[in-house]
RNA sequence: GGCUCGGUAGCUCAGCCGGUUAGAGCGCGGGAUUCAUAACCCCGAGGUCGGGAGUUCAAGUCUCCCCCGAGCCA
């Protein structure tokens, strides 16, 4: 049973922002994590390419909107690739196959006899891709988002009937295991419970979208087609079209990650849409939080917006991944501070984990013949950094599986803190003078064991850094599951040790 | 307006069903040490736990009111 894993799809109007960028760094740790667990791991991400926003965007820049398209999808896998994420899927709406998902998809729900030709109007913003309700009394509205003039909309549409699923999404959504975190499961509550009502998928007037088949003057609904796209990046390389084979291609996701804005569409439309098409729910949501900028909310007007590309340039991958996973509460609001950044890096990946490194190995080099102590496995097994590993260890996974990074990081830290006082207290520098070469033999070969731990349990959150650790300590790290890695004693005694270098330079 | 969630050391936050001198990390100050990326290790600073009232032998921890911030209400 592959462990299906999603980001959103990301709306191609304009360059990806940092928040697009978090989300997919949680992803990808989590899609790592679960792959070292030895699971079959789908990790999807892709964009959204259709609606009027972009198709304006492109008007506004004189192409045609696949050519924007085209641009901006292309950006996001050139990022992806800096970030080293390790999706395996990157699916496109404006693809040829999602176009077939889609219809196929739609036949379905069409077939359930939940579609009808209805009529909408009222005040629409571009920007959300959504009706607003207004204040009768004000001549002009405005969306409060977007803070543009909502457009007047009468037209007909095709409805889906949301409200036959009532029921259904009520009990779903009151299940303890469907959406996380916990916190936000009661505003979804207090929405459903307000009575679902139809919403419309279809769109007239708007070229830039996938024709609905047999209704010549409508384009599906860009939040419709969008949302399919989970089940398209799971055909992309079979041949096979046909939504019976889903349940073999890895659907239900195990996890939608989506950020808290588009928890909804998530934990409300998609379900009711999954249900009409007789196709299974994914079994879980999860909604993590914004980021804000020094305090201030990232926004165009403010003219605060971080750039990933250069922020990546600036300071590297890892330190930027560890400073997000590891410091900002995952499902909370944080708050990007550099100056926090540059501590928060500079203390935990420089001065705690990579200056254990660095000094252990460097002893070990000096005293024993640059490499690993001689030693006998079966001395050190009961070493007390041997149970202080196997409770990182655990308290490592388990949060790691809840989806909590910022306290599987602090796990992590907890073993490289305790080896650090452990060779303060030690002292081995004193006592391989006093000829007592077994003792420190058996805590230096320990100590380094520790820090392959520490090696490898980063991996899902700094994979660079992580096999500049295992290089250092001459351990072949394998990647398809970590369990047999994690036990205690693999590096073999003898083996050389190459030059210590500094596996982070610290940052300023 | 209705509802939800927050307001705890300079900063970011832990504090479960109420109970000894309110905790952690970062930053800061001091000390110790030399294996190491001026790193590591140790110690400290004394915050009326947003404000007020109440319940209780006892309240950041429960109740009510108020102030401030964030969010949801298609």
């Amino acid at each position: 049973m592959p462990y299906t894993l999603t980001t959103p799809l990301f709306y191609v109007n304009d360059k990806p922002h940092l928040g697009s960028t978090y989300t997919t760094i949680a992803c990808d740790a989590l899609a790592r994590f679960n792959r070292y667990q030895g699971h079959d791991v789908i990790f999807i991400t892709g964009v959204d390419e259709h609606g009027q926003k972009i198709e304006r965007s492109a008007e506004a820049k004189n192409i045609s909107p696949q050519q924007h398209c085209d641009e901006v999808s292309q950006v996001y896998q050139e990022l992806w690739a800096n970030w080293s994420m390790s999706h395996d899927r990157f699916v496109r709406t404006s693809s040829e196959i999602h176009t077939n998902i889609v219809n196929s998809f739609f036949d379905r729900i069409n077939d359930s006899g939940d579609i009808y030709m209805g009529r909408q109007q009222g005040w629409y913003c571009i920007g959300c891709e959504e009706y607003k309700d207004v204040d009768p009394n004000l001549k002009e509205h405005k969306c409060e988002l977007h803070q543009k003039v909502l457009e007047w909309k009468d037209e007909e549409n095709l409805f889906f009937r949301l409200s036959r699923f009532q029921t259904q999404i009520e009990s779903l959504i009151n299940r303890e295991d469907f959406i996380f975190p916990e916190s936000r499961r009661n505003e979804i509550k207090n929405f459903v419970k307000q009575g679902l009502r139809d919403f419309s998928i279809s769109r007239v007037n708007l070229k830039w979208g996938i024709p609905v088949p047999g209704y010549s003057e409508h384009t599906f609904y860009v939040w419709f087609d969008a949302l399919v796209g989970y089940l398209t990046a799971l055909f992309l390389s079979h041949t096979s079209t046909s939504l019976d084979n889903l349940g073999k291609l890895g659907w239900p996701a195990s996890v939608h990650m989506v950020g808290k804005d588009i928890l909804r569409f998530h934990a409300v439309y998609w379900p009711a849409m999954l249900l009409s098409a007789g196709l299974p729910i994914p079994n879980k949501l999860f909604g993590h939080g914004f980021l804000t900028r020094e305090g201030q909310k990232m926004g165009k007007s403010l003219g605060n917006i971080i750039d990933p590309a250069e922020l990546i340039s600036t300071y590297g991958s890892d330190p930027i991944r560890w400073y997000l996973l590891r410091d900002i509460k995952f499902g909370s609001d944080g708050d990007f501070q550099k100056e926090r950044l540059v501590n928060i890096v500079n203390n935990d990946l420089a001065n705690i984990i990579g200056n254990l490194l660095n000094r252990t190995l460097s002893m070990s080099r000096k005293w024993f013949d640059n490499g690993i102590p001689l030693i006998n496995i079966s001395n050190i097994k009961s070493h007390i950094l041997a149970s202080v590993a196997e409770e990182s260890i655990k308290s490592a996974i388990t949060n790691y599986s809840k989806i909590s990074f910022h306290e599987a990081a602090e796990s992590i830290l907890n073993l490289a803190s305790a080896s650090n006082i452990y060779l303060n207290e030690s002292q081995p520098w004193k006592v391989i003078r006093t000829d007592d070469i077994q003792k420190v033999s058996e805590d230096i070969y320990c100590v380094l064991e520790s820090t392959r731990i520490i090696g490898i349990l980063l991996a899902p959150i700094v994979p660079e850094l992580s096999s500049k650790i295992m290089q250092q300590l001459s351990y072949q790290f394998n990647n398809s599951n970590w369990t047999l890695d994690l036990n205690w004693g693999l590096l073999v005694p003898g083996n050389k040790l190459p030059e210590p270098q500094p596996i982070l330079n610290k940052l300023d």
